[in-house]
DNA sequence: TTGTCTGCAAACACTTTGCACTTTT
DNA sequence: AAAAGTGCAAAGTGTTTGCAGACAA
């Protein structure tokens, strides 16, 4: 099964953890990229725990897949992840099953967050980043990032008086960034089709 | 091309035919559903008037599928209209290729809206309708539909923070619903996964 | 040793496309 | 007659899965 949002179960776990020694790396195609919080571990750590309390073994490919993953800060989908991976033959080559296979579990672990965007599953970290919803842009296709409690109100007065247990929310604001903006501003109505 | 959430180009037209004489029959399954606004014309004769200012042609199939599709007021994907319509061999059977196609022409003639939602792409009226967004319950799958202005002040202010030029947006908030929530009300942590 | 994990290839679900034929204009 | 539309089957995407051998515990 594979839900739009994909929020991870362990979240208690995970907050747990927010507030101490670890610091992940800013992210760097960011201008307009959140601070990441300060976390107790490292992802590595994290998710050796994660495997560890489930019973699941540290293989050469998990290891090297949470460092490539975590190298980078934005917003990725598998192929895109896979381009920048060794090549079949390489060292340290891990196949594109074992991708998906990993990116899952790093949901479940609460490293990563994943979700929908022009069909495919795109991802991004979670693990000791403060929530936040996007602007997609849809001329140049990049996603930016926001923070609004605000938001977070309405959707907890929406769900209330609807019945509803919240578990999570996506927000995307669709539109033209501003650089996009800029450089195509005169396109006329009829080639907006 | 296919973007997360599909506005239609022709929005201005459509906006200059709300409020008149078309009443769209009022949704069924639809404790949780809104109600639908006045609008001068029928979908139909919308439509038509979308293939003939493009040159395009008023076909058969595209007359049973606009009736097809404007009788059920529920959220729908290609998958689920095909099993209502008439099989092969029967009459008035319609290729789902075609369906494929005519569903992307009911969204640009502003028809119909259509985001992504567990991976495949979900269809609801849009012609008539007031903007809403949307509750999604994990559990039996089911989307309730909510309105709220603050989103969209929200909405247009952040947009109008990071310079961004509005075109839409698409609210899901996830979570169980009344129902499920009764039912599973005792379910333990460790099911939840 | 035991059970998990991996790579491979095949399967999958959903959607799009090329093409020859049909239909609308 | 010309152009657009349809059905079919085949091809695409993006992702998942069955399986046999490889490997961590």
């Amino acid at each position: 099964m594979r839900v739009d949002v994909t929020l991870h179960p362990s979240s208690a776990l995970h907050l747990g953890y927010i507030g101490s020694q670890f610091q992940l790396k800013t992210p760097v195609s960011a201008a307009d990229s959140l601070e990441p919080l300060n976390v107790s571990s490292s992802p590595r750590e994290r998710f050796e725990e994660y495997l560890q309390t489930r019973g699941l073994r540290q293989t050469s490919q998990r290891k090297f897949l949470i460092e490539a993953v975590f190298e980078e800060h934005d917003h990725f989908d598998a192929d895109e992840l896979i381009d920048r991976l060794p090549r079949r033959g390489e060292e340290n080559y891990v196949s594109s099953a074992t991708v998906y296979r990993t990116l899952r579990e790093f949901v479940d672990a609460g490293l990563l967050k994943s979700f929908q965007l022009d069909g495919r599953t795109v991802y991004e970290l979670d693990y000791g980043y403060p929530q936040h919803d996007h602007l997609y842009c849809t001329r140049c296709r990049s996603l930016f990032e926001f923070q609004s409690t605000d938001l977070t109100t309405i959707r907890d007065t929406v769900a209330a008086e609807k019945g509803f247990r919240v578990s999570g929310h996506r927000m995307i604001i669709q539109g033209v960034c501003r650089d996009c903006g800029k450089s195509r501003r005169k396109k006329r109505k009829q080639d907006l089709v």
